[in-house]
Parts: C-alpha cells; sequence; structure tokens
RNA sequence: GGCGCAUUCGUCUAACGGUUAGGACGCAAGAUUCUCAAUCUUGUAACACGGGUUCGAUUCCCGUAUGCGCUACCA
C-alpha cells in the first residue's frame, strides 16, 4: 500500500517554525518511501481561522518547497461527512445525546480554567458517570424530537485500553478509564477536531500521522473513533516539540516574528538552507554530514532517527547578531557561499529587485562582471539581504557609509583627505588597470608616503565600499572599476559626515 | 491534581555494556601583514542525582529532582 501522510494545519496565525518542522517531517517521509504528501487546511474553528493566516501559510510552504502532491483538502468541507459519521455511531449505540446544558465559557482564561477543573478533580474522578450515559433511546429520542439541544458524546467501552505504537515514542496504552467520553458533535451540530480529523484521514486514505508530540492524548482518543466506525487505524509518529531558550514554550505572544516563517523569509535566508537547519532540530542523520541536499535528506531520512526530547531553538532577543539561532545564521552563510552560483543567482536576483539595484544588463552585456561579483562578495555574507545593504556599492552610487568604518580607516588617517584624490589620479593614468599593478602602484604610494600599505587600502575600502570589511582590495578595485573607483576616492562626501 | 514523555558540552547532536565520551554551532587563542563577522589551525566545554543489576555502566532497572506535554461542546 501507499504511504500518504497529510500536513494539516489550522489558519489561525501564520506558519510557526514548529509547524513548519512537522511539514518537512512529513514531505521527507513522503519522499522517502515513495508515498504521497498531502495538505489539509483545517478550518472548521470560523472564529479563529482567517484568509491572511491561510494566505501566509500557503506562501511559508511554498517557500519551503512543500507542494502537496494532490489538491489541497478543507476540512470546513467535509462537515456534513463528519455529522453523518457522529449520527451513524448514535444510531449504532456507540454514542449517545447528552443533554447537559452548554457550559458557558466563564471570564477566567479558558486553559487556566480546564486545568484548574482538573486539579480540583484530581484523578478520582470517574469519567463514566454522565447521567446520560445510559439513557434508554426511547427517551433519548423523545427529548430530542421535543427540540431539547445535545452534544453526541463517543460511549467509550467501560474495560479495555487503547494500544499503539508509536515510530518514534514507542508502545503506549492508556486505560479506557483514563479517556472520556468525548463530545463528536457540539449541541449546535458542528463536529468536533477529534472526530474531523479521524474522517478527514479516512477520507483522505492517510496511511501515517505525523504530527506534534502535543498529539499524543489525542490519539488514544482517535482510536476510540476509529474502532467505533469499524476503520483500520493508521500508523502513527509523534514529534517532540521546540521550545524557546529556558525550555519554555515558544509562542507568538512571548517570541514573536522569531516563531514565524515569513520571518526568515524576509530576512534573507534561503529556503534550502532553513530547511537543512530544521531537519537537525530533533532528528538526526547519524553521521557527521550536516549540510545535506533535499535530496540527501530524503536519502538519509528515517522515522527512527528522531528524538524523543525537545529541542531548544536558541536565540538571545537582546542580542542583534544572534536574534535566532546561531547555528541557522551559519547555515544560511553557508549555503550563501558555497552553493553552486547558478542556484544563488536567481535568489541574488530578486533581492536587488526589491532594492531597486537591479539592472537588466547584469544578464546581458554586464552578465559576466555580474556574476564575478556575486561571486566575489558572497564570500562574506551571510544572507540575501546582505547584497543589498553591505554590497550595495557594488551597484549603485547611493550607498551608505558605517560610521565606524569611516572613523577607523579615514578620519583616523587625515592625510588620506589629501592621499586618496592623489591615489585616483594615479590610478586614472596607470596603463593596466589589474590586480598586480595595482598593487605595486599603492605599495609605491604607501613607500613614498611613508605610511603603511594598509592604511591606504582600508582608506580606499571604506571610501569604495561604505564599510570596513569586505573581499581583498585589489579585486574591490578591478571590480568596481577604474572610472568608479576614480570617482569614490575622489568625492568630498564621506569627509563631511 | 491525574496521565504521559524526557534528561550527554551554553545550543543541535553521536554513542545502541568496555571509547582519551565523537561531530557541528557558539566562544577563546594563534595564523593570514590590506580589512574581516571570511579562511586555516588549536583550544574550551557534557554523561542531572541516588540506589541497584553486572567483572564492567552514559548505555539496563528502580527511585529522586528538574523540565515538558496533555487534561475543552479549541484546533
Amino acid at each position: 500500500m501507499t504511504v500518504r501522510v497529510r500536513f494539516a494545519p489550522s489558519p489561525t496565525g501564520y506558519l510557526h517554525i514548529g509547524s513548519a518542522r512537522t511539514a518537512l517531517f512529513n514531505y521527507l517521509y513522503a519522499r522517502s518511501v515513495g508515498g504521497k504528501f498531502l495538505l489539509r487546511i483545517e478550518d472548521t474553528d470560523q472564529k479563529r481561522s482567517t484568509d491572511e493566516s491561510l494566505s501566509s501559510i500557503l506562501d511559508g510552504l511554498d517557500w519551503l518547497g512543500f507542494a502537496p502532491d494532490e489538491e489541497i483538502v478543507f476540512q470546513s468541507k467535509n462537515i456534513e461527512i463528519h455529522r453523518a459519521a457522529a449520527l451513524r455511531l448514535l444510531a449504532e449505540g456507540k454514542a449517545y445525546r447528552d443533554f447537559t446544558p452548554k457550559e458557558e465559557p466563564g471570564d477566567q482564561n479558558v486553559k487556566q480554567a480546564i486545568v484548574d477543573r482538573a486539579r480540583r478533580q484530581g484523578g478520582d474522578k470517574n469519567l463514566r458517570d454522565n447521567p446520560y450515559r445510559e439513557l434508554s433511546t426511547e427517551e433519548s429520542d423523545a427529548r430530542a424530537a421535543a427540540g431539547e439541544p445535545f452534544a453526541i458524546r463517543l460511549k467509550v467501552p467501560e474495560n479495555g485500553q487503547t494500544i499503539f505504537e508509536d515510530a518514534v515514542y514507542g508502545h503506549n496504552e492508556r486505560a479506557y478509564s483514563e479517556t472520556e467520553d468525548l463530545v463528536l458533535l457540539r449541541s449546535d451540530g458542528s463536529p468536533l477536531y477529534n472526530l474531523a480529523v479521524v474522517c478527514d484521514d479516512i477520507e483522505m486514505g492517510i496511511t501515517d500521522v505525523i504530527r506534534g508530540q502535543d498529539h499524543i492524548n489525542n490519539t488514544h482518543k482517535q482510536i476510540l473513533i476509529y474502532e467505533a466506525l469499524g476503520e483500520k487505524v493508521p500508523n502513527f509518529a509523534h514529534l517532540p516539540l521546540i521550545l524557546a531558550p529556558g525550555g519554555k514554550k515558544l509562542s507568538k505572544r512571548l517570541h514573536g516574528e522569531i516563531v514565524s516563517m515569513t520571518t526568515y523569509r524576509d530576512a534573507g535566508f534561503l529556503a534550502a538552507a532553513f530547511r537543512n537547519f530544521l531537519a537537525l532540530l530533533g532528528w538526526s542523520p547519524k553521521s557527521e554530514q550536516e549540510i545535506m541536499t533535499m535530496d540527501e535528506l530524503v536519502a538519509a531520512f528515517s522515522l527512527d532517527g528522531i528524538h524523543r526530547n525537545p529541542a531548544i531553538f536558541n536565540f538571545d532577543a537582546n542580542n542583534p547578531k544572534r536574534w535566532t539561532d546561531d547555528k541557522a545564521i551559519w547555515m544560511n552563510a553557508e549555503y550563501v557561499r558555497t552553493m553552486p552560483l547558478g542556484e544563488l543567482l536567481p535568489h541574488v536576483k530578486t533581492e536587488l529587485k526589491a532594492a531597486k539595484l537591479w539592472r537588466d544588463e547584469y544578464e546581458d552585456e554586464d552578465r559576466e562582471w555580474y556574476e564575478k561579483t556575486v561571486d566575489l562578495i558572497r564570500e562574506r555574507f551571510f544572507t540575501l539581504r546582505d547584497f543589498s545593504s553591505q554590497g550595495r556599492a557594488y551597484f549603485s552610487e547611493d550607498y551608505d557609509f558605517d560610521p565606524a568604518a569611516v572613523n577607523k580607516n579615514l578620519k583616523k588617517f587625515p592625510d588620506l583627505e589629501q592621499w586618496l584624490p592623489e591615489l585616483a589620479d594615479r590610478l586614472e593614468t596607470l596603463a593596466d588597470f589589474s590586480e598586480q599593478p595595482i598593487h605595486d602602484l599603492v605599495a609605491a604610494m604607501a613607500e613614498e608616503k611613508g605610511t603603511k600599505l594598509g592604511v591606504l587600502m582600508n582608506g580606499a575600502r571604506t571610501a569604495l565600499t561604505g564599510v570596513a570589511v569586505g573581499p581583498s582590495m585589489l579585486a574591490v578595485f578591478e571590480t568596481v572599476g577604474r572610472e568608479r573607483s576614480v570617482m569614490r576616492l575622489k568625492s568630498k562626501v564621506v569627509w563631511n559626515l
């Protein structure tokens, strides 16, 4: 039987980093066993679901490159199927009508109220003590016919246990007595999550459910529904959670945009790099290779390489240099610097276009220069953003000067205000404007002025590129070109800042 | 409160009874005399604790501690 997995986000927020990893693992698993990767949008919570969130999630998945193999399923379209399933279980006596009036939510935080109630009840609560559980069919039908509102609950058997073998967490079993008679259908007739998931997974022919560890509890409930429905239970694999530094839960409220996938796209990350980073969070290929292409990830992927303990997504909100996980930043830099130039170019083009630095000549008569330049400057870059910020001076006359660089390389040597224009004059008449002759010329001038080569080189660096770091200055001169180099060395702008 | 899960360098992780406990990120030092957040080299740092089992435990068992998850007519 072909493996069919699904990623099932609910459109109530952006694509969370943990969800992205769940999608990745589902995708890798499907690819590694020749199965299908499907996408289902769990949009049954009409109050919280938004189109904005849906498109944000779709954008994120698209960016990461996880295209579903079949059409997207919207859970809200299957409500009639869910309802029919609940009614069928009711007719078969596997579920019952609960006429208990719906409890109105208090002003307290819902989550807190649930915990408090659970604490009060302790472990003594008998989950089968619902007065309507054993109501006769006649009376139940009569009250329903009279218009009395009711929810439909699953009639969980008194004795027995739900058992499943989790591909990650291993053997799992739970006595029925630990599971409540869960509500399948609300009193307004709408289905609840667990029912909807089971029905949809059956409908979609899902063979393997790979999802967050926070669903282990639901798995027991869902198995009960599968069994009541007389359907085959799929395989399960639960994934450890991704936590914030300090072991706390990673949340939007506490950690903001750092948990959103779009943040990384917008910060100039390469999807391939981020995917690679995500794959290593909670999973190990058991080899020492860390930089892996999608094909390599697929080839190495297996469910038993996944851990049971949560991974911490490390970052320091107070340190701009470490705004997100160090390793993610490093990995992105690694990709920017070492991936085949041909694969990087389209991304650089997008970046330059967004910064209004793109010129069509870069793909035409200036193509050679452009590719050489990108290849030269990417050596020290971390993200695609760097091409339009640190690398701006290569593509435009309108670039900024980093104050620290100006102080360190220019203001500290006031003589440079005269020397740099003089250097420009000499460069203007240099017969062969290439690395060796330029080096000889600058070295001779340094000697003549009684200064170090570095003073002239780094002064020129900041005048030409606005920053203090970059490739070898000889390469920079060549790349920026004689005309622009001369102009920038003569410019007084930087001295008047 | 109950049920469940986890615990190897600061972080991501390797190890499936016998290793100087390995790798990566970070950090530190040195090198590179035109810079550096690049590159190269070196270094730094971990088996939560207490009992067992065993000739021998990071590895198996039990307990403690800590952390996390779940606990809804949310998804």
